[in-house]
DNA sequence: ACGAAATATTTTATATATAAAATGTTTTTC
DNA sequence: GAAAAACATTTTATATATAAAATATTTCGT
């Protein structure tokens, strides 16, 4: 009359058993909303009037100094075609960003950051690491290092082939 | 002439010293795009036609057995109040939730799981729990209560005292 | 070299999200 | 008990996101 009773099916028994899985998931998706809800994006509209999609393109581009075709860089971003266009133009409008079709392929485009881009990222980049250091800063060196392999560990599992 | 400098004024030198947290905030991030975007969105659609954000508002209502007002479960939910109210125009309309004014206040609703809702909601959290087995039921027990541990520090960090 | 297939992006239509104003209700203050 | 303040939600206007169709260019096969 102890412990939890258990199916002999192999799809009930993946449940019953001692995944924790969802409770990762959702613990993870707790933590990164937190931040970026309660925090960052209060931070980022009050003090620069940005928001984060804006943020990840220019930061997917500072990575790249010869700069990122439209589809390599909405893949790397992780949103739709239309939505990396919708914030190119923007950013274009707002003289941060170049769009340029190169000579030999006009089918892609390739964007990356103006001068005026970089700098303004730069300054964007700097309070972006100052605001995270105010938030998690207290936790411990061993802390930070266990989460970074541990997560590192969970993004290896989730990252498909193709993606 | 070895190892790194280091500024003097306050604001300079915490940026220099061995903070890792931006680096911890980007892959938390990653981690939790790569899950909700490349996996679970697709499953989401394809075998319920519904989005993470109607599953989030399920959800919320499933823990509360007497029900929400429409301002707890914005909060709960970190969403605005204009998405709690479409959110919930969609789910009432479509029989999974009801919604009600009690009598004493009729500034606030009281949402609640229907109980077709209650039965739908209980079909999908199983899919649900069986994806996310599949994908992170790799790791180790060790590493995921490691990880469980870990995120509760973070989530206690970033908790707003209000919020 | 020509038509078909593949590739890269934009456009269109629609869903989801926010912020701020508007609406209606309850509570407080005097 | 009436006016003011506080509260809870919806509405409005707009930004952000997706999926799928449309457009345009390049590459492949013969």
């Amino acid at each position: 009359m102890s412990g939890k009773q258990h199916s002999t099916d192999q799809e009930t028994r993946l449940i019953e058993e001692d995944h924790h899985s969802i409770k990762l998931w959702l613990r993870l998706l707790t933590c990164s909303s937190l931040i970026e809800k309660k925090h960052l994006r209060g931070s980022l509209r009050e003090e620069f009037n940005t928001t984060l999609p804006r943020f990840d393109f220019l930061a997917q581009l500072e990575r790249s100094a010869d700069g990122l075709t439209m589809g390599e860089l909405s893949s790397r971003m992780m949103v739709s075609g239309g939505n990396a266009t919708g914030l190119a133009n923007q950013l274009v409008k707002e003289g941060l960003v170049e769009r340029n079709s190169p000579p030999n392929n006009r089918r892609t485009f390739v964007v990356k950051l103006s001068p005026k881009g970089k700098k303004y990222f730069a300054k964007l980049a700097a309070r972006h690491e100052e605001w995270m250091i105010s938030l998690l800063g207290k936790l411990s060196d061993t802390d930070v290092r266990s989460l970074m392999r541990l997560l590192g560990k969970v993004k290896s599992e989730v990252v498909q082939p193709s993606g």
